[in-house]
DNA sequence: ACAGATTTGAAACGCGCGTTTGAATCGTGC
DNA sequence: GCACGATTCAAACGCGCGTTTCAAATCTGT
């Protein structure tokens, strides 16, 4: 089960690599996943990481641009102009998000985020040099074209509300397990107040998105109450 | 510098283990803290621990029990009745969230939760339930003196628009850093509309509390609009 | 002051890691 | 069909890890 082999006779060794690290680098982080792990499931030698792609560090970092390029590639980021009104961006946006977060195999590009965020590598500023500043910079124009003549702190604050709330479902997920877990244990009342609570995709981008809609409106009230 | 070691002559082994469990295991998470590294902070013997607490991960949890026990004391979670109106409560209550989250030697509380949402260990059930419970709990009573009216669901999914909103701040400390470093080596020009931004926790606390009782109050109207 | 229990300490053990080595195997152009 | 570069493979190396061992030092009660 966890050691399935990735189809040997489709891909070269350097692709296999790539798909197993992909996945093990996402299931157990960089320290933890250990070269001998993803070449059995590579179906390659141990020395074969070495041989395509110099060391581990190397391998790691081929790894997240695959990654990266796989996800935008299956999910193009949408922007404002494809969208009649700005609120459809912003909820197309979360929408968007929330899928290459969570999505796809539990999101192997937002698990690796994840992970760089709670233990940082060398990797990391390419990380958030290609992946994560084109995301907020497109949520950012959509932010602008809704509060045209807020400050830009407030715009940025904005922004990072409408992040949070989303990223939220990536970082907890180990959170509802355990509290699934804890429940059936019986240390944790079924009728107790929820903690958390799981929701259908689309039920949750409708939240945020009108949630920030009003927080976003709230905080920077059209100018005068003109018009 | 890194290599500091705890204060000797004032606590007992045992105790300055823990302390120094405490940091190291915050800074490079359970699997790259060494045995040996903590040891040396603490002026211990490395077969310290082993005697001690047994091994490796019943040291751990003690360690995490102890954060959470030093971190309530020095910051009560505030109570709903504590306050005048439950607007009050929310902003104290985000407030006092952030504060753990991210004050006091950069929060080893909100960095071990946040590690443990990354890598899950064998101690995250407990930490949940000795923790995260009670914490989501309190929040979840406000929430409900400002929502009394709405759906259970509606009330989990506003809880948890608060929650991720507070632990951006946490999450994404290392991605600030990122982008000073990329700025820095001129990758991201200066003048870019920003990705994110730091502020002040009074006034990050103000704005997530007043965008989320705008987003509160629009999902869950006041009923009918009646009295 | 001394016996017995508790705590500390230096050294070693076994293990799995990333990496290197060098021979075997494969693929390809002449 | 053969030579030659590219790739695969088994084996080994050095290292740091968590842990164990057992003797020395320290504490405690009488």
């Amino acid at each position: 089960m966890s050691d399935k082999a990735v189809n040997r006779d489709e891909m070269d060794t350097r692709e296999r690599l790539l798909m197993a690290g992909m996945e093990i680098f996402a299931e157990r982080g960089f320290a933890d996943a250990s070269i001998r792990q993803i070449c059995a499931r590579a179906t390659a030698n141990p020395a074969a990481v070495n041989y395509h792609f110099g060391d581990k560090e190397r391998f790691y970092a081929e790894v997240l641009a695959t990654v990266h390029l796989r996800a935008w590639k299956k999910r193009p980021i949408p922007r404002l102009a494809e969208f009649p009104t700005p609120d459809d961006a912003l909820r197309a946006w979360v929408r968007w998000f929330l899928e290459i977060l969570t999505v796809d195999g539990a999101g192997p590009l937002g698990r690796l985020m994840a992970r760089e965020m709670a233990d940082p590598s060398s990797a990391l500023d390419e990380l958030i040099h290609r992946s994560m500043a084109p995301m907020m910079l497109t949520l950012h124009e959509i932010i602008t074209a809704l509060l045209p003549d807020a400050e830009q702190e407030t715009r940025n604050l904005c922004q990072q509300s409408v992040v949070g709330q989303c990223l939220f479902y990536r970082h907890a997920q180990p959170a509802f397990d355990a509290i699934d877990r804890l429940r059936d244990q019986g240390l944790m009342p079924t009728d107790t107040p929820a903690l958390l609570s799981r929701v259908d995709l689309e039920q949750l981008a409708d939240h945020i998105a009108s949630f920030s809609l009003a927080g976003l409106r709230h905080v920077a009230p059209a100018p005068g109450g003109s018009r």
